[in-house]
DNA sequence: AGGGGTTAGGAAAGGGGGTTTACGAAGTCT
DNA sequence: AGACTTCGTAAACCCCCTTTCCTAACCCCT
């Protein structure tokens, strides 16, 4: 067992800092004092090493009820640049961003479903990170980092892909291939957490103790953020809640296993439902899960009376299972994020607000909200870029090698 | 967001250093670090402190290769009683432990249908309690506190029992009416914490970051220690796993909804399964919980093809479930607790093992274990009388008012 | 019996972290 | 210009753990 150390609280009190610095851009020491609950000497000192790191920069005053303006601090836009990659089954994308996580390019590359060697799909993220490099005109050197999710289990120490259920991957050296085409520095994890450090750092979760983050996509998960920071588990694997039995003997799901949530409420869950209901409605469009998704959502816009049942029959599975989470993990908020989420948007949430609400107990459910994801970009490249943002954060704190007292050996000649 | 402080570090360790204690008494110092990996500097301070409280005494010298001899401390039984609480909704357990966590005495109250008043079971407490005490010899004086366990949620804050599911009681202020008839220190919390808390110190979960409770009685949940520390959740109502809707439209459970896990793995689960299975079975005691699941468990240690059949289908969903919470949480301990399991037994995690083995995701699975609950009292009576160890090691570290410097302000009259 | 050698354990120094207190800096108001 | 206010830094302080140094306590050997 990992014990904590005094630095570990120091890492976090940055990391807080930081977080509300580019949520309130500009803001003064003493309003990052009240929102932190730290002390103004220490903010003072943390606001001090992000000065130094140029993170952040001053940008000026603001009146003060009579006396000594206060300082303003914001987000130092043009002191580096972060980069988020987001591999998926059929496509990588990449996003740039500068330190205020605003999205300075974007590119993206299809992965055919023939093209699934990781040879091949590492070349599609060095040419997309090489594009957005040269969009934006940064030079190389200001790139502090380039955080990569990539689905299934990921070993964040050796960089392994363990296991990508989509390609069937399995111990793939991810990191090292990727190093042969990146200079930069590189963190690895997967799409869960990844959205769950961007709902963590710049989304719902912002401030939270316990916060579950679901992603509905075409797989489905969890985040799990506890006692304000993320939750690996023993193996960083923590989060794999699309496969949790809610229909016993239910739907086939991909994974081989019967009645999975994800089977239910993951797109293509969703499609099923559908086609189940209406084999030849409008709304479907076949191969293509993007495309059905935003026909729902027009549909339910619409009021549709085929996309309202579709919404309601997903969000009976769904509702149940996001209770089962509130039940189990008591959290203050529960956060939709990832594209089917993005898409269904409010009619969504007020449906599974309901559910969650009439499944779960009252008592664990008095405290926790059901809100959307407020990320207006693709959260997984934003929370990968976060790992690269943190990742850089955090060797600040390291010491420099002791200096070795090579003098204080050369006693073999003393003075006289 | 509470921010975690240096004192917790201080905590934490000493909370460490004493299980160690309890677990391997006497031993040296030197064990205590390796154990711990805490330094020597930092063991013997803080044994120091376990000293100076008589949690601990000195118990003479072990040999050392060749050297001085290393100091042995051990558990000082007679520095202190702790006192556990089981309250059940059939009966109230408590029993009264030396430091070593040593049962010293017992006593049962029944409380029958009708009597379950909240002043009718706290007399029941208040009774127990003294008979304990009676029973022990202990001088009052002695014990240094009592923990409660309520079924139901509770708010440690206030001390009020927010709801207990099988009375009924909303908002009963426990704490202030156990007050009335216990003077000593007191600690309120649910079975499922307590017996969380009871594998962490003492049991399965020993030195694991992560790990799942989970509790097999007459209500089904399951105590969450994540990085090495109880979870709680924002309103002290996580681990609410029993009504997890297992089976989407599934049996009613008594909480009002259906397919809960509870309403299959629960004892009455259990006994339906039986009757469902075999109504006129000798295996069943109608009314009677504890004698159908003893009967089972005699049933499969005489390979009773019925009592298989049982096992089988409750395993079936249990096994399920667990591997859900393996998903989620990738935990590195799965403990089995409480009396159903207990009775079960060895026959219970083999066929648990199993199916969690095949439902769960490879990843996570090969990260963890599957165990009986190693703990052979009450666990909650032990957890309960933890959560008042607890408490008593909390109070150290508390500064003692700063002297109030009276003299420095006595200048009106100077020294000539 | 009286030195080495070895190991235990305490005391002091050192490096982190956060907070409180004191004070100079930089404005406004009279 | 001087008084008042408020910001922000510097210094002192407390808590935590570790490293280093030194003494205590025992063994063995001469």
């Amino acid at each position: 067992m990992k014990r904590g150390t005094s630095r570990d609280i120091r890492t976090a009190n940055r990391y807080e800092v930081l977080r509300q610095i580019i949520a309130a851009s500009p803001t003064s020491r003493q309003e990052l004092a009240a929102a932190t609950g730290l002390s103004l000497a220490t903010v003072a000192t943390l606001v001090g090493e992000l000065l130094d790191l140029r993170m952040i920069t001053e940008v000026g005053f603001e009146d003060s009820a009579g006396g000594r303006p206060r300082g303003l601090v914001a987000v130092n836009a043009s002191g580096g640049a972060l980069i988020g990659v987001d591999i998926a089954e059929t496509y990588v994308h990449v996003e740039l961003f500068d330190l205020g996580l605003n999205v300075l390019a974007r590119a993206e590359e299809d992965v055919r479903p023939g093209e699934s060697l990781p040879e091949q799909v590492v070349g599609h993220v060095a040419a997309a990170v090489g594009s957005v490099v040269a969009q934006a005109g940064i030079e190389g050197a200001r790139v502090l980092g380039v955080g990569v999710s990539v689905p299934g289990q990921v070993d964040r120490a050796t960089g392994f892909s363990e296991y990508a259920p989509n390609w069937d991957w399995h111990d793939v050296p991810l990191l090292d291939l990727l190093t042969e085409h990146i200079a930069y520095p590189l963190y690895l994890d997967n799409p869960l957490r990844a959205s769950a450090v961007a709902e963590l750092w710049f989304g719902a979760a912002r401030g939270s103790g316990d916060a579950v983050v679901v992603n509905l996509g075409t797989g489905v998960g969890a985040g799990l953020v506890l006692g304000g920071g993320l939750h690996r588990g023993v193996s960083n694997s923590a989060g794999e809640w699309g496969h949790t039995t809610i229909v016993l003997d239910g739907r086939l799901c991909r994974c081989g296993k019967h009645g999975c949530v994800e089977a239910y409420v993951g797109a293509s869950g969703i499609m099923l439902t559908l086609r189940e209901l209406s084999a030849d409605s409008p709304l479907l469009h076949p191969e293509d899960q993007t495309a059905t998704i935003d026909a729902l959502a027009r549909g339910l816009r619409g009021r549709d009376p085929v996309a309202l049942k579709v919404l309601r029959d997903t969000v009976r599975y769904l509702g149940a299972g996001i209770a089962d989470l509130v039940n189990l993990f008591n959290p203050e908020v529960v956060v939709l994020s990832s594209w089917v989420a993005a898409a269904l948007g409010e009619p969504l949430v007020t449906e599974v607000r309901e559910a969650v609400a009439r499944h779960a107990l009252p008592r664990p459910m008095a405290a926790t909200e059901v809100v959307l994801s407020p990320i207006p970009t693709d959260p997984v490249c934003l929370g990968a870029a976060t790992f690269a943002l943190e990742g850089a954060l955090q060797s600040v704190g390291q010491r420099q090698p002791k200096r070795t007292a090579a003098h204080v050996r050369s006693r073999t000649a003393p003075p006289s």
